[in-house]
RNA sequence: GGAGAGAUGGCCGAGUCGGCUGAAGGCGCUCGCCUGCUAAGCGAGUGUAGGGCGCAAGUUCUACCGAGGGUUCGAAUCCCUCUCUCUCCGCCA
């Protein structure tokens, strides 16, 4: 959420940003219930002032054990004058939330003008792509032939856009999750957290999931609880409404959860294998920073969403996404995308952003100086790192051997009980 | 699920029969003074949001004592609903 005066003084520019971002949104609105709610309010609040008044000379005439019934008859008017000026004011103060509530962030300056993902450039590369006398060959053709993944099994259980894992993918797929804990807590000083996988509408608000990405998120029937659909969620809002010491930033967390996303909208998308699920588990970094900190802090995230890539020696690109591709919170995002030989393309793995103080206003997290008077809105950060679900395909697809068995990368060897290599059984 | 207790500022904790209580007192913190040594003492300050005025420092008004509603000229104080926490019982992994 931007701020309201920095809406109020920067409407030509907002509109301006949305239309570089994509965002067809009409926001005309705004200056007039702007105007409109100042105007009651004032009025409003004059009223109450009188009110304020009068009733300290009410009680102090009582005290002098004077007559104050002819005033008192006089406020009964104004007081239901108040009353009725106070029912119009949370109409238009919604409908000003809620417009304001719809903006995206504003991109940072480095982020590069475009369309869509394919003006998204390529900050760097990195890795070897291994050439094989064999044809790569698709995870989901892979992990059948293996029996460690079952897609006919999920879809009798829950449906299409789920797996079910089996065996050494099972065993696979709780390995990376620990590996990855394990270096961003030893190594790069992330605290572990196990939060809830589900929240309360409060929360989803406070990053930004509500109310505009309402159809994207599962709604526990009867009650205010939604499935998260990342750990971002319920890490975010750990600190929700809080004002935090200088001295405690920066902050890093780590979450492993799975995630749950309706994908509506995606339709035919990705429908075979583990790439798009209604479920699949995540490591989420999430940083709180100074303001002054952030964009350094963002890159050190995305390295340390890096390091776990290159520690599996899965070969990788880092793009910067453009600014019709930048999601709604995000100033600034820079994309991991890991080689699938299957697929003979670059994919998602991680999506690292710095949302500065966007999340912080809305979910009102603050922090004040050693020594300054006042509070600040902190940056807030996060990154994936890594999805694990995608992780473990882009292990099958890129250590597939020639005799349909695939090699255990070096680094998880020791997660995996010393198994060299995963075959058919 | 049943019975009871509670929810006040960064923390602890007062708020009497509703009326100078944004809220006593303490702790913490900040600044200054004092003190020749990390102690103690003294003084001042110390919430958030929104509006008006001001170039600004600032100033002024309004709101906020878990949330929402009600009673009243006036509510932290009375009434109702909800949420959460705690204790006891039941149930359960």
């Amino acid at each position: 959420m931007l701020e309201l005066k920095f809406v109020r003084s920067n409407l030509g520019d907002i509109k301006e940003m949305m239309k570089i971002r994509g965002y067809d949104l009409d926001i005309s609105g705004f200056e007039t219930l702007d105007q409109e709610r100042r105007g009651k309010l004032s009025v409003l609040e004059g009223l109450r002032h009188q009110r304020n008044r009068v009733s300290e000379d009410i009680a102090a005439m009582k005290k002098r054990g004077e007559d104050a019934s002819s005033i008192i008859t006089e406020m009964k008017e104004v007081s239901s004058e108040i009353k009725g000026k106070e029912k119009e004011l949370p109409g238009i103060l919604k409908k000003l939330n809620d417009l304001l509530m719809v903006i995206p962030n504003i991109p940072d300056e480095s982020v590069p003008v475009g369309k869509d993902e394919n003006d998204n450039p390529v900050i760097r590369t990195w890795g070897e792509i291994r050439e094989h006398d064999f044809a790569p060959r698709p995870h989901w053709e892979i992990g059948e032939e293996l029996g460690i993944l079952d897609f006919e099994c999920a879809a009798k259980l829950a449906g299409s856009r789920f797996a079910v894992y089996r065996g050494a993918g099972a065993k696979l797929e709780r390995a990376l999750i620990s590996f990855m804990l394990d270096i961003h807590t030893n190594e790069h000083n992330y605290t572990e957290i196990l939060p809830p996988f589900m929240v309360n509408a409060a929360s989803m608000v406070g990053t930004g999931q509500l109310p505009k990405f309402k159809e994207d998120l599962f709604k526990v029937e009867g009650w205010d609880l939604y499935l998260i659909p990342t750990a971002e969620v319920p890490v975010t809002n750990i600190h929700r409404d809080e004002t935090l010491s200088g001295e405690d930033l920066p902050i890093y967390y780590v979450a492993y959860t799975p995630c749950f996303r309706s994908e509506a909208g995606s339709y035919g998308k990705d429908t075979r294998g583990l790439i798009r699920q209604h479920q699949f588990n995540k490591v989420e970094m999430v940083k709180f920073v100074r303001p002054e900190e952030s964009y350094d802090e963002l890159e050190k995230l995305t390295r340390n969403a890096e390091e776990i890539l290159r520690r599996l020696e899965l070969p990788y690109r880092v793009v910067s996404l453009c600014t019709g591709d930048l999601g709604f919170s995000a100033a600034k995002t820079y994309d991991l995308e890991v080689w699938l030989p299957g697929q003979d393309l670059y994919r998602e793995i991680s999506s690292c952003s710095n949302f500065i103080d966007f999340q912080a206003r809305r979910a009102g997290i603050r922090f004040k100086r050693g020594g300054g008077k006042g509070t600040e809105l902190v940056h807030t950060l996060n990154g994936s790192g890594l999805a694990v679900g995608r992780t473990l395909v882009a292990i099958l697809e890129n250590y597939l051997q020639g005799d349909g068995s695939v090699a255990m990368p070096e680094a998880l060897k020791p997660y995996m009980g010393g198994m060299e290599s995963i075959s058919a059984t």
